[in-house]
DNA sequence: ACAGACATGCGAAAAATTTGACAGATTGCT
DNA sequence: AGCAATCTGTCAAATTTTTCGCATGTCTGT
């Protein structure tokens, strides 16, 4: 029925690189090519950082804009729909598909244990999948 | 004071096909370069799946080991461990670092309700993180 | 013991990624 | 207007990844 129009080329796979800059700018929101770089731990030269940004947009994971001198990059995709694919991949690949045990997991990654907020939050959104 | 002992040149970053492969001894837990080589949608030649086996190797990503014929490879790291540090990733980029947040995201992602069993489960999990 | 089927190890070509430099634009300031 | 600072675009070189063929080794069944 509905489907997100598909440009073109989008290779669906990243290279090492184009990962790591998709991932700042999933992180931070809107960038520039500048703030790209200074938020890479092992940050090769803006030049790169520009070339890289460049082909990006080429292959239509990010949409530049212009903002007074410089170009202001943010993803294409709304973000909710790259969060989605991203949890599926991890579900597939470590959870044998099963959501509740990523759930599991995902409750072990904190040390410490859940406040009375977040258990509430938590119980509000089980609640709500039931009643779906 | 502790530090989880690397042993060698462990590039902490895969390239787009060692990140590949490793999805699949992640997913299947012990393989064969022909099995693996079965799993992948886009596969290239046999030798190739070999010789990113054993690259892997080498990087101390996987651990061969000979059974009959063949070497079966899996995962160096625990896959606990992996799955962890998959997940951290995920919810450090797409939820602000936000656990919570990440659980109701992962909960969208099921397009029905869950079923009694699974809301018992969950249940369970939060009363187990809650007296932890 | 021999043939057939399938595995490994190695090495080097082909393709893709990553990098930096140079030549204009554009903006802000004096 | 003129100058300095900062950006973008483009392109070719350097480096890594990715690919595959070939020689050789190991089982299995006859």
């Amino acid at each position: 029925m509905d489907a997100t129009f598909e440009t073109e080329g989008d290779d669906g796979v990243l290279s090492r690189r184009e990962r790591q800059l998709m991932d700042v700018v999933y992180r931070v929101g809107r960038v520039t090519a500048r703030r790209v770089m200074s938020e890479l731990p092992d940050a090769p030269a803006y030049s790169t950082v520009r070339t890289l940004l460049g082909i990006l947009v080429r292959k239509g994971w990010l949409r530049a804009e212009r903002e007074g001198k410089a170009l202001v990059y943010e993803a294409a995709k709304r973000p909710a729909v790259a969060a989605k694919s991203a949890l599926r991949r991890v579900v597939e690949t470590f959870f044998q598909g099963s959501v509740v045990n990523a759930v599991s997991g995902l409750l072990d990654l904190r040390g410490r244990p859940l406040d009375a907020e977040e258990v509430a939050r938590l119980e509000a959104l089980i609640a709500e999948t039931k009643k779906d």
